[in-house]
RNA sequence: GGUGGCGUACCCAAGCGGCCCAAGGGAGCUGAUUGCAAAUCAGCGAUUCGUCGGUUCAAAUCCGACCGCCACCUCCA
């Protein structure tokens, strides 16, 4: 079976074929750093490192680029009042658009640390690339595709004959809507802006047309370009980014390169949050450092927000966020008893059939899972059936078959990214001093002073695990 | 108002015409194991797939209506 993705642009499944052989040119549209990154921001994400990954897992070399949008940009009713997000956050937070620009990505970058994402290999920012969005404005206007206005720079989009193809939002259909507000600036109510003149705003830059600042999709136009070249393999994004950004996105590349700009548009849908839409009135509105700040594991959160399909409405809850924290113990359980097998019996002859034919079927079913749109809930499934038949022998299983098992686990994990973190911690020497103790108890019977060293421990964050050889320790999860 | 999508057990979530009296994870209960735990294993757990109709030899899967939810319609992952 061949690799295939949904295609927003054909609204069907395709097979998936990279334009060149050596590389998967991935754009991903990043955040917006004007405030705390939201666990369903980090959903899109996820779905793109997933997405990533799995692509390496498939053997492919991937060029991965993600933009920081660190210009606020006006919406339409802000525009009446010069105002922008990145201004407005300020104002509130009294500082200036920089700082606050600064703070929110580098919250960003410390989350996908945390989240075990895999880093793009470039994440330009919006405000680095002003002058060649300048270039790019111009090209469209000696194009014909852009003019000058009151106001700034417009792009003309009845003069792109595909305008609307990707959301379906054709001039024709967004007049029918009636929600487009006049602007007399504007030749056609339905342009976009490409350039705002505003020598009030704070984040401003001199131009052709006077200090201002770029509109919002000709940043990601010029980046992609710069960066991956005039035809991207993949372009991802949130599915609230089908339109206008990406459309516009569209527009603006293609009229300016004259060539294809994305060959695959996939967009992650929306997470719900107990059922209903995420937003702050209704009191269900979660940053990543709020979840975290819990007390919940990355590792769950992680689980929980890539394990459904990314096309669909994943509900998240606190309950699916526990369960999802016990599922990656299990997964990491796996791990400690085939490396606790290794560890412990001498090397000696090959990996028994069983092992052998158990890794393959499992790689091959959780391949042909992904291969279908990434469809990862389904590929989990098989992930677990082999973690169930592996523990299920456990104790007949020898250190080549183990290792054997722990290269496949760790396999699909490369594609999962679940089983990471740090479980060693040094023992303090009064740690050392109370396991000792415990030992001596148990010896002598003396149950009820060892489970008191047990509790004590467990409240340090360590557990104790009795098994046959002797009592092992490990940092207790959350 | 226009357009697109979804609704599967207590929770999360696959399945998209016969292999389904419906994967997998979590929670729960019962048992094995353990001094007791932890981990692990086994068993139980939807005769049913939002509701009501229809098509078909056959429907969770197709069609229609209704109910509920989500998204987009120029900030929003």
């Amino acid at each position: 079976m061949s690799l295939k993705f949904y295609n927003t642009y054909s609204k069907s499944l395709e097979e998936f074929k990279p334009l060149s052989k050596d590389v998967v040119a991935i754009y991903n549209c990043g955040p917006t750093v004007y405030d705390h990154p939201h666990i369903g921001n980090f959903r899109s994400f996820l779905f793109a490192d997933v997405l990533k990954r799995y692509l390496e897992f498939k053997g492919y070399k991937t060029r991965q680029i993600m933009n920081i949008t660190d210009v606020g940009h006006l919406t339409m009713d802000d525009v009446e009042q010069g105002e922008d997000k990145l201004e407005a956050a300020a104002r509130k937070q009294k500082l200036d658009p920089w700082a606050i620009a600064k703070m929110y990505s580098d919250e960003f970058f410390e989350l996908l640390t945390v989240l075990n994402v895999k880093k793009a290999d470039l994440y330009p920012r919006a405000t680095d690339h002003v002058q060649e969005m300048i270039k790019a404005i111009e090209k469209l206007i000696e194009k014909g595709y852009a003019y000058v206005s009151g106001e700034g720079v417009y792009y003309r989009i009845r003069k792109f004959k595909d305008y609307g193809k990707l959301s379906g939002n054709t001039p024709e259909s967004l007049v029918a809507g009636k929600r487009i507000p006049k602007n007399p600036n504007k030749e056609d109510p339905l342009d976009f802006a490409l350039w705002k003149l505003d020598p009030k705003h704070i984040m401003k830059w001199p131009s052709p047309w006077g200090e201002g600042f770029p509109g919002w999709h000709i940043e990601c136009s010029v980046m992609s370009v710069k960066y991956l070249g005039e035809t991207l393999d993949i372009h991802t994004g949130g599915e609230d980014n089908i339109f206008p950004h990406h459309e516009s996105e569209i527009a603006q590349s293609e009229s300016c390169n004259g060539k294809q700009f994305v060959r695959y548009w996939m967009h992650a849908r929306h997470l719900l949050v107990g059922g209903s839409k995420m937003s702050k009135s209704a009191g269900n509105f979660y940053t990543v450092k709020q979840i975290l700040n819990q007390g919940y594991r990355p590792q769950a959160l992680r689980f929980l927000l890539l394990s459904a399909h990314y096309r669909s409405n994943l509900n998240f809850t606190f309950d699916g966020l526990e369960s999802s924290g016990s599922a990656v113990d299990k997964l990491v359980n796996l791990k400690d008893s085939l490396e606790g097998i290794i560890s412990k019996k001498s090397k000696g002859g090959d990996a028994n059939q069983q092992a052998i034919s158990l890794s393959n079927s499992v790689l091959v079913k959780f391949e042909e899972s992904m291969d279908d749109d990434l469809n990862i809930a389904k590929a989990l499934g098989y992930v677990f059936d082999f973690v169930g038949e592996v523990n299920r022998n456990i104790s007949s299983i020898g250190s080549d078959s183990a290792s054997k098992l722990l290269e496949t686990l760790l396999k699909l994990d490369s594609v999962i990214g679940c089983i990471y973190g740090d479980k060693t911690i040094e023992l303090t020497p009064e740690q050392e001093r109370l396991i000792r103790d415990r030992e001596d108890a148990r010896k002598k019977g003396d149950f009820s002073a060892s489970d008191k060293i047990r509790d004590e421990l467990k409240r340090q964050g360590i557990q104790l695990i009795d098994s046959k050889d002797g009592t092992k320790w490990k940092k207790s999860l959350c």
